[in-house]
DNA sequence: CGTTAAGTGGACTGACCAGTCCGCTTACCG
DNA sequence: CGGTAAGCGGACTGGTCAGTCCACTTAACG
């Protein structure tokens, strides 16, 4: 991407901010034009930017799971295996609790590269505390994030669950 | 509901039938005219039998409902609580893997005399199992229905989870 | 400054969809 | 049968929404 002017550059900041916040808050189903008026520009701006609303909201959830695998690179970094685990574990649950859109539409980015790098930094994770025998052996980096989405509300019953079980 | 007329009664077991395997198929987002003509009707037809599209939907997640409820019932009467628990839990994760309308406005039923129903027969094979010590004293009927959605996936590590821990 | 290309936003289009309406059809009952 | 009310379905309406377009505005640069 080129160099915006500065007027074109702000507008874009304040959509992105804007589609992040109405995805997260109403899900897929918001239309541009709220989008739109609440980032204070016309709706025609919007698809300058982006083809279509699809490649919109794509770009808001890939940038979501960007964080989270920021999260779960230095998670991987921590001293101990398993309360690393469970920190990344129980943040990403609160991740998804706060965005609908992320729920919705992450299956429909399982081929991007961005899910592939969260996996592997989940694969070290669930690695590391497999090794410390704090984590079940028969699950990977996907059952985990598979599971997260539910954890916003049980996180200690599912958490449990992926404990290994002491003989 | 006073009685139809032959064809009539025909069409809305046809229409009711149809409804059921869009919405668990496409979700709620399916369009009257979709059903209507799996069911081989006008769309006009369902209008006089249902006022909204909104209240065709309801009476199929609330049929789903009904038969969870069934099952659960049938369930307290097993003599051994903890399978029963168990197999519940499965068949239940299983209906909802297969309708994605349940899954969607299971929540928006909450109040209904149907899951009012649902949670008690759910409550009573929680509170069995408690009391055979094979499930952990701090969830409840809706607790445990909240995880069923997740279980279709990864229905040992939530049964995991839910068991009660030996000390 | 003045020029100009980049940027803007709102009017417009076409598709879709829930819900209404009414002229035609048909099951039912005497 | 024949009369009739119940039932039917498709044309129609109004509203919403994604995406296009173009006359106007403005940042950037010499």
């Amino acid at each position: 991407m080129k160099t915006l002017r500065a007027d074109a550059r702000r507008n874009l900041d304040r959509l992105l901010e804007a589609a992040s916040e109405c995805f997260a808050e109403g899900g897929a189903d918001v239309s541009v034009d709220e989008i739109a008026r609440r980032a204070g520009v016309g709706h025609g701006t919007v698809f300058r930017r982006f083809p279509t609303k699809e490649a919109l909201l794509t770009e808001v959830v890939l940038e979501r799971i960007r964080e989270l695998t920021r999260q779960a690179e230095a998670a991987v970094e921590e001293a101990d295996a398993g309360p690393a685990f469970d920190r990344f574990f129980r943040l990403a649950a609160e991740t998804y609790a706060r965005n609908r859109a992320l729920v919705e539409r992450f299956d429909s980015c399982i081929e991007t590269e961005e899910v592939g790098a969260l996996e592997i930094a989940v694969g070290r994770l669930v690695w590391r505390a497999q090794r410390a025998g704090v984590l079940r052996r028969d699950v990977t980096a996907l059952d985990v994030l598979e599971l997260v989405p539910t954890a916003s509300r049980h996180p200690e019953v599912i958490l449990d669950g992926l404990r290994l079980r002491p003989r």
